[in-house]
DNA sequence: TGTTGTTAGTTACTTTTGTAACTAACAAGA
DNA sequence: TCTTGTTAGTTACAAAAGTAACTAACAACA
């Protein structure tokens, strides 16, 4: 006998394997798990710390504010990370001198090595999932995530 | 003149935007955020309370244990989330006769009505989500995702 | 100059999570 | 029955994240 209409797709079966937030977090999870062990257990330092590095390293001096914006990270947290980072002697901050309520970060020596060796692990575990998922799963993979992470 | 080889792909420029780790995780907080209000406005649940609510009415009762296994939350989450669940009501417990180190939880009435009024809204989500990426992207999509969620 | 409103960044407080140690119950064998 | 080892679940403490209120500096204009 044929299936009927319904008002609603397998309304009878849903598993969390078919629910993409869920499963959204379990792969984030699973992966940021694996790399952070990249930051946390040589430099001990935390994601955002990580992430604010990276931006400095990337773009050069920037302050707490536009690292915030550009990384769409709340602003306490990265307040948070950039004086861990800076009681790790990564970056110092100078009191701009145009806009005294603003601070230009920038990463000391030992700061930027950091960047250079984590920066090197992100492409090589980047070139690593590639390796996993096929170059073109790969790619079409980033491209789906970046249709979502809009909303 | 012909780009000469490199010993890493890309050495010079590396975005952010190109690391999956972290388009992974901006993409589960965007989706999570935008799933979570259901839960939370309406029940004052919490993420790990929504998931165990979720197992119990899909799969019936079960031990913390085994909703641990399960959906690979560990224990004390779970056990958190439980207390949660019988606070508002949505479940109830029963020590195992055989094992009374354990015990059965099972939906309660409105732990019964939470859990189908989610689980529709979880299927309407899934349908909207495969409206906005076309049905052959939100099926990729799943499938690249379980296929990173082991590592 | 004084007032009003805004902005960069920090701090204080609360909620949530992670980790480890704990309790009570079980199991298997001496 | 008395170890010894394991397991289900909880609790206590520490680490991290979210939220709101705060300080100091700025801007614009009366």
């Amino acid at each position: 006998m044929k299936k009927l209409a319904q008002t609603r797709e397998s309304d009878d079966i849903f598993e969390l394997s078919s629910f993409t937030p869920y499963l959204l977090n379990q792969a984030a999870e699973a992966q940021s798990d694996v790399f952070s062990r990249n930051y946390r257990e040589r430099y001990g330092m935390l994601r955002t710390e990580w992430r604010v590095l990276f931006h400095l390293g990337r773009h050069g001096d920037m302050s707490a504010k536009e690292i915030s914006e550009s990384a769409s990270i709340h602003k306490t947290k990265v307040s948070r990370a950039v004086r861990a980072l800076e009681e790790k002697r990564f970056l110092s901050r100078i009191t701009s001198p145009d806009d005294r309520r603003s601070e230009r970060l920038s990463l000391r020596p030992p700061g930027q090595e950091a960047f250079r060796h984590l920066s090197r692990a992100a492409q090589d575990y980047e070139a690593a999932l590639e390796q996993r998922l096929g170059k073109r799963d790969a790619r079409k993979l980033r491209e789906l995530l970046k249709r979502l992470d809009g909303t």
